[in-house]
DNA sequence: ATGAAAGCGCTAACAC
DNA sequence: GTGTTAGCGCTTTCAT
């Protein structure tokens, strides 16, 4: 009932294999014969079916986004830079999550990707996730995003210095007691949380402020985690007059518990999110802008040029490495100069 | 150099067909011979070949996501929610993008899954939208949600009470120049636009208010739409004391265009919005909430229920049908009573 | 430039 | 319960 490659053939008068490259525009076909082959297959409304040639060539023309939560606008954001790269190149975009603690998967990523995919790339998921290292010990041609892995193209923003810019803006604004919410102790994306508390630290000591403890907080990367992390600020006897948030989507929960408490963000504390999301304009949050959708975009294209450099048996040379893109500060009302 | 069947079956001492059977827990295999079996491709690191095994079954245990623009919240979120349960069932998930206007395809959403998914699920896009008949004359089967074509199951909220419940409440609290932000004249979503357009025509005529046709402008579901909208409103000599709009992430637009006029929502000018989008409690935004991650899974569990019926020769009753899912008001600051 | 034919790795009758 | 075998629909040498 299908209509077949030999269908074609039959109706065009050659042989599969010429009906074969004639639709691949291989080289090697009289042109005559493949305008035929081509009006033959359209007029019969021929489509290969992708199993067949994908067991015949080896190749699958697909490519997987692997993900803790696609739900989550960082993630989806980057998927768009992606699918926009993977439709351009007539490829397949599998969606697969994994590494979400809270949703565990019937199987490891590696098994459900072997055999499957052309190569993946992996968002969000930190190096040492043994998710990731399945990945990578399989041989699945790897992209990361977030996280950087040996020997593995990966695309990172600089997280220290990201971190850096968002609480030297506090600083120099007059801020001395500033908090941070970060996202858990010992969570999934632990390098980026690590780089980030780091840079954190940093800016206080080169300021020559002194670190208290009780200034770090949890936000689990939410919003719900923001409002909460920032109540428990709020309920401290010694309250900080700025926070530094390491997501948007978190300060977006610390804004409602400022509000919640009667205080008013960039008048009675200041806030700073990193990420650049949407609704930071309306909700007037000063952050450090990321430039998600071209990293989906530069992941995939780099992974792409990596498989296509490997059919072709060149000389293993540069090895695309971990790639920096620049993180933007972007002022706005949630961060306002320390008032005694 | 893969592992094939055939490498497990010699090694368990069995032919391929046995292998077969007891990897896919089908019956008539010895306990004893599917533990075997079982072990030694898991000491082989064995997975089978999708493209082979697709190829022989005829099956593709696929289903495809189609949407016009992934990065958009409304989306991601029912895609997270479609996700959900295709892993669940093991099943692959593909995203297509397919219908936005401002990024043509290489080719019709038919061509690329014709032989490559089991099912569809499709969103956001008007059921006269020219991919969407595509497939259904293809005959992919098909699960709708937002729109809705006869004989095609799908999964829908009522637009025009949706619309209903957002006006009256600002009727309620005594507004009578209501405007709409509504997405564009003629745009995709066409059939949701305008049951929501009607929602709020109908609202207006019951408590006998004039329609004011200036009182339409156009959003374009974007956040940037929204702003220029509620611009174009404030720049009007006579203006709205209340504004409907018909997505959250429009109406965010509307907020940050009432604050660069120095305006303040719920004081001066009432703003409702349709999503439950989550910065809606940070903006404090009233809106009318529908259960997104829920629909995901509801389409999702629908098609694949569909999927399986298919394969029994049951008799083809009890086609599953448009369903309709509850949503409902959630009131903040950003709706107050009219003040003359 | 084109065709013949041998698989790709698995599934599904069918036979035992 | 298990094995044999004939494909699934395409790609790809190797001839010609």
């Amino acid at each position: 009932m299908t209509i077949t490659i030999r269908d074609v053939a039959r109706a065009a008068g050659v042989s599969t294999a010429t009906v074969s490259r004639a639709l691949r525009g291989l080289p090697y076909v009289d042109e005559a014969t493949r305008v035929r082959v081509l009006e033959v297959a359209a007029s019969l409304d021929y489509v290969a079916s992708p199993s067949a040639s994908r067991l015949a060539s080896g190749r699958t023309d697909t490519v997987a986004v692997v993900t803790p939560d696609i739900g989550r606008w960082f993630f989806s954001t980057i998927l768009a830079g992606i699918e926009e790269v993977t439709v351009a190149h007539g490829l397949d975009l599998l969606l697969v999550s994994a590494g979400n603690p809270e949703r565990p998967q019937p199987a490891l990523a590696e098994q459900r990707l072997r055999q499957r995919v052309d190569g993946a790339i992996v968002i969000g998921l930190s190096a040492d996730n043994p998710e990731v290292q399945g990945l990578v010990t399989a041989g699945v041609r790897l992209s990361l995003v977030g996280t950087t892995v040996e020997g593995v193209p990966s695309l990172v923003i600089d997280d220290g210095h990201t971190a850096r810019t968002a609480v030297q803006h506090l600083l120099d604004l007059g801020h001395r007691d500033i908090a941070v919410i970060s996202g858990a102790p010992g969570a999934s994306p632990v390098e980026m949380q690590e780089s980030r508390q780091r840079g954190y630290l940093e800016s206080l000591t080169n300021a020559g402020v002194e670190i208290d403890p009780n200034f770090t907080v949890y936000g689990r990367f939410t919003t719900e985690g923001g409002r909460e992390a920032m109540s428990q600020l709020l309920a401290r006897e010694y309250r900080p007059s700025a926070v530094f948030c390491m997501s948007d989507e978190m300060a977006f929960g610390a804004l409602t518990a400022l509000r919640e408490a009667g205080l008013v963000a960039g008048v009675d504390i200041s806030v700073v999110g990193i990420d650049g999301h949407p609704q930071a304009e309306a909700l007037q949050l000063t952050t450090v802008e990321q430039p998600v959708v071209e990293m989906g975009r530069l992941a995939a294209e780099g992974l792409i040029s990596a498989v296509e450099l490997s059919k072709v048996p060149s000389d293993d040379a540069d090895l695309p490495q971990a790639q920096v893109v620049p993180t933007s500060l972007v002022a706005r009302a949630s961060t306002a100069p320390y008032v005694g």
